[in-house]
DNA sequence: CACTTACGTAAGAATATGCTTACATATAGT
DNA sequence: ACTATATGTAAGCATATTCTTACGTAAGTG
């Protein structure tokens, strides 16, 4: 969640969410140095959000959706936004009212 | 998501997810003082995270779990775990996501 | 073996964050 | 109006974070 919360890290995992990137092509798409993308980089491989492949001299990453298993059982455990919902429906397939509709209704 | 990046914001948002607590009854459950909750919660008032009531001279508050919608978005765009979220949560029966959850769904 | 390429790591500076104490404000009761 | 209660705000300190420059390391090429 840490590794989530500063916006520079995003936009990297937003990079290689699709695309598997080298260390430079990433740092590229940025004003700030390498080696401040490797830190960067570092963080979010601690928290298992990106894969790493080496290649040669060049180390490949890309983004790991499974990473992100924590912040959606945040959102499941703390709001159950919806989802809460969905379960009840197809395990008691009845009673969905829990408080869907109280704060869960905007936009 | 900043507001979320603080282990102590979380707390309080767990202390208030169901509850409405007065900012002092929330200071009460943690060491830290009164003036740093009140920092806290204006962080997370400023990320629309709670909601403020005013009671005379107390002031309660309460999570807001739609203000976890960003989140929730940035989930959706940058990988789109509702597979997952379906397949972890719904594996056993028929799945049935296509009426009920507006958000869950294809979009 | 040099030498280059691609990258990570170390050390430190600049800034942001989280906390404290002291003070301000707002409402209720006497 | 005065006092007490509940709470937010200001100033400042201590620590954490993010970046920089300088250096180290590992793999490919002549």
């Amino acid at each position: 969640m840490q590794a989530l919360a500063q916006p520079r890290r995003r936009e990297i995992l937003q990079l290689i969410r699709n695309n598997e990137l080298s260390a430079g092509d990433i740092a590229a798409h940025f004003e700030i140095t390498r080696p401040a993308i490797s830190q960067h980089i570092k963080v979010l491989k601690d928290s298992n959000l990106v894969h790493e492949r080496r290649d040669g001299t060049r180390r490949m990453y890309r983004a790991r959706p499974e990473g992100l298993s924590d912040l959606r059982k945040f959102l499941e455990m703390f709001w159950d936004y919806r989802l809460q919902l969905l379960k009840d429906e197809v395990e008691s397939s009845g009673q969905s009212q829990n408080s869907p509709t109280e704060g869960l209704t905007e936009e």
